[in-house]
DNA sequence: ACAAATGATAAGGCATGCCTTATCATTTGT
DNA sequence: ACAAATGATAAGGCATGCCTTATCATTTGT
């Protein structure tokens, strides 16, 4: 409780990413789902954020962070955003192995620590796949891709929810934050776009993963 | 054993550290003093790195690394005092603090990351505390300023072993490698010393951990 | 409203890395 | 050479974080 062990934390900052905007429980087939571990051992571990005080379970709806909880993990995703820059700003790591990488450092280092990184690096506003450090909870600028019109561009403002999977799908496409992209064409479920003057397929789901401004003239 | 767990590397690290360098094997003893675990629990792990082909046990006298035993704690004390380059030279961190904190992230990072952060570092030479990054297994150079004659002055050059007690005593005596200390007096089992224009008492025990160059005139 | 799907939970297991207690073997000092 | 000190090892325990199997409760869809 007072060091929470890192499968603690690994639950924690997994709530807290995977929580609804509304307020509402996240149920535990969620937390299943992104872990990959059986029912029983996701509920015995929300069991003992419980009894830390870190999360409230309500049966048959799903588990909510407590103050404690929520401030934990906050702190917990501040750490990791902030090794996800070192490794991508001075590192050169690309962005899904940096975050994979990250996922161990934060554990690792304490804040004190991380703070320091923090400052070192300049104090960063954005981490390399374009969410704040500084307000977790912002929701992304602009629009899903997914949800984009054909011939607009767009210029990537971050890629979220971020996990293993956008990441890769971020990297192997050379989408970054910052980018240019055109949607070239949409059909049944699969988008055309442009990228680094490079024409591509992707699904729509992996393309909801983007998020941008449109910056077509005179829109 | 494809991929030590944190235990098996930091004993691996520990016996690294510890062994004699005429090829003696190393007293589960020196271990059990090292960790402060119970004979059982060092006896216990000591089989397991044997079990895994990384040491060589021979009752009532010690271990022994093998040699891929003594190439993955080089690499594994390579990354630890990179790590340690990185906490002081970047960020400033003490060195007593680096060298706790390299224990942790030196399990975290791997080495494909750990080089780019050398090179990132600049390819240093010697970790905060004088050690070689390059040749692990050099001796300190100098004599141990234990040994020293009064009225004389030294250059550090390293603080060997290293280990949390020795960095403990340089931070807080303010000794680091690169300093000038002078010997002014030895007296039954203490020493005084000069050091950065301060005088100061330290046991012979603790300046045994104090490598250095006789700097004085004319020797 | 009721069956099917989903969720909760009890019981028991396993690997890891620690622990204590107790017994037996070897080495060491005088 | 023999007692005392040290080391080896067996047996059993504990917390953590996973697992499977099996049973019971609630929610959901039609």
């Amino acid at each position: 409780m007072i060091n929470p062990s890192v499968s603690i934390e690994d639950y924690l900052g997994a709530i807290y990413r995977l929580q609804r905007k509304d307020g509402q429980p996240l149920p535990l087939g969620d937390l299943q789902e992104h872990f990959g571990f059986s029912p029983i051992s996701i509920h015995e571990m929300v069991q003992k954020l419980v009894q830390r005080g870190l999360a409230v379970y309500i049966p048959y709806k799903g588990v909510l962070l407590t103050l404690t909880g929520s401030t934990t993990a906050e702190a917990l995703i501040r750490r990791h955003r902030i090794w996800e820059c070192f490794l991508s700003n001075e590192l050169a790591v690309p962005i899904d192995e940096a975050h994979q990488l990250a996922g161990d450092l934060e554990h690792a280092a304490p804040d004190w620590i991380t703070e320091r990184l923090f400052n070192h690096l300049g104090q960063p506003s954005f981490c390399p796949h374009g969410s704040a450090i500084d307000e977790l909870t912002s929701t992304p600028v602009g629009i899903s891709i997914a949800n984009g019109q054909a011939g607009r561009t767009y210029v990537i403002s971050c890629i979220s929810p971020e996990n293993s999977n956008s990441l890769q799908i971020a990297r192997e496409a050379g989408i970054l934050p910052g980018s240019s992209l055109t949607i070239i064409e949409k059909k049944n479920g699969n988008i055309e776009i442009e990228i680094n003057d490079q024409k591509k397929q992707l699904s729509e789901d992996d393309l909801a993963y983007f998020w941008g401004m449109d910056m077509t003239d005179g829109s």
